[in-house]
DNA sequence: TTGTCCATGTTCAGAATTGTACAGCGGGCT
DNA sequence: AGCCCGCTGTACAATTCTGAACATGGACAA
């Protein structure tokens, strides 16, 4: 077959994921670009490769056929793929992530399990809030929560986090209702950082009065929370692990922040640059759960 | 190597071709998608995989490591190529070719290589010069001399034909002065086809007299042309195999046809018009010094 | 029974890729 | 020496592909 190669790789992954969703994390592409990308290979071939069940994918008897076939492409890419390893030193190196605290903390707390993923590759995690750095390379990755109109860059998105009130387990909260949880103390940003997330909600929620500590960064606001300093609005991922802590009521659904991954577009062919990525969006994939405050 | 696995058949064909161009060809893409594509995987791979000598692409040392790997996916692909073959009925049946007589006789002449590449494959090769048929599916291929902006066409330019005078080697022509060629009977086409290649030239060539045999269609011309009833402008491919007609001069250059493959969009994919089409291509490829009379 | 979660299908805007056309260079032939 | 042909590199317009977002449906748990 001289035509598309890369269509097989899609189609092993589905027969091996048995759903859309599954085979397109596995590829690192977008559900609607697997069930293309088979639709395709369909035509080009001329039978149908999968029966649709209601809950999966499942090959037909053409499909069988040219399992074995497209395993040994397989196998053979793997094998470049361990050579282009030895080929080249871009494969190692350093790559810099940059991240607001709290999603920096977030990296932070599985770096060790990503190092073990990403071998030669060292990779620095900075807090930052700003664009800058990605433009003068002063890191290579970032992670914001909206996507600039930049020239160059190119925006992946990670996930959306959801955001809930939490109190320290040794801070007694005996009612739960609004008005009696507005009327305690509470943990929040400072007036130059209102419009961190839940900050405008929690103005509103206590009738506009200011939170009693202050402070201008998540990992502040955490720490006086989970030491009974008062109440505070915190991102799940952050608070729900914290044994100290335990959450008041559900998910707060007015807040939440997206979580974009930003590179420039030179930069993403590189090995390293793209393992890391490939790396965090599986991270971020696999803990969506705690991450939306579901866990 | 879990990236897309088709840039390495590119990277084959570079290796076996040795220069873009031979590797276009050979893929069915043009020499800066050829060039783009290795460009990437070696971005990818992070090494040279091809030396630049001025007169071709030779395979470094990290190529050669990768290309026993890369031809086991093109074994395997091949082997998927064959069964597929077996899979489906689609690539048997029949393909409609639709174009103007001149060249519709071009692809006549080579019907039976072509029938022997194509196997189960039925076409037929009927003259027409209007586009109706395409969009109701009276043929699944046209050739034509420009791109008709219609919704679903897309279009692929097969190459240009040029055209020069021939006489009957039976017609004696003693002075090739313009004023002598001038002067001596003609065969063109008629007033309703004064828009065909080379008509609007001859009348001012002949300060605006007319061919003094006049009919509607190329292989009228060339008929008569060839019995010695007159001069005649004529395709290359057309008259240059032709042992009874000479060549009265060179090339003239401003007269030529563009030839484009016309298809509708959604027969692309269908095995047996997309094998058509790849034998048509590949036929004007190779026939292009005989189209540009050149041979 | 209702709500939540996961999956697929569809649409559209944006990004990526491709082909055409052209320029320039080198080699070979006349 | 000049011309022609083949090749590569580049620019730009057109085409193709992709992902985000949303709607819908089904399954499962409370």
């Amino acid at each position: 077959m001289d035509k598309n190669w890369d269509d097989l790789r899609i189609f092993l992954a589905l027969a091996r994921g048995g759903t859309l969703t599954t085979a397109a994390k596995a590829l690192g592409v977008s559900h609607p670009t697997v069930s293309r990308r088979v639709q395709v290979l369909e035509k080009q071939i001329g039978a149908r490769l999968f029966d649709r069940l209601p809950d999966r994918f499942v090959p037909t008897s053409a499909g069988e056929e040219l399992l074995a076939d497209t395993e040994a492409m397989e196998k053979a890419a793997q094998s470049i793929h361990r050579r282009s390893a030895g080929l080249s030193d871009t494969v190692s190196g350093t790559v810099r992530l940059s991240a607001e605290e709290a999603t920096a903390a977030l990296i932070a707390r599985y770096s060790a399990e990503l190092r073990s993923k990403l071998q030669q590759i060292e990779f620095e995690v900075v807090s930052s809030h700003t664009l800058a750095n990605l433009s003068r390379r002063e890191a290579d990755l970032l992670i914001r929560e909206q996507v600039p109109e930049l020239h160059g860059i190119v925006a992946r998105k990670l996930g959306r986090l959801a955001y809930a009130i939490y109190a320290a387990r040794s801070l007694p909260v005996k009612k739960t209702t609004p008005a009696a949880l507005a009327a305690l103390p509470w943990v929040g940003f400072d007036d130059d950082h209102l419009r961190m997330q839940g900050q405008s909600w929690l103005l509103e929620f206590r009738g506009g009065r200011r939170p009693e500590i202050r402070g201008n960064n998540w990992l502040v606001l955490h720490e006086a929370a989970r030491t009974g300093a008062g109440l505070a609005v915190l991102p799940c991922h952050l608070a729900d692990p914290d044994p100290m802590l335990r959450r008041v009521g559900g998910v707060i659904p007015d807040v939440f922040a997206d979580q974009w991954l930003l590179v420039h577009r030179d930069l993403r062919a590189l090995p390293r640059v793209r393992a890391v990525m490939d790396a965090v969006i599986a991270l971020f994939q696999r803990e969506r759960p705690l991450l939306e405050g579901r866990s």
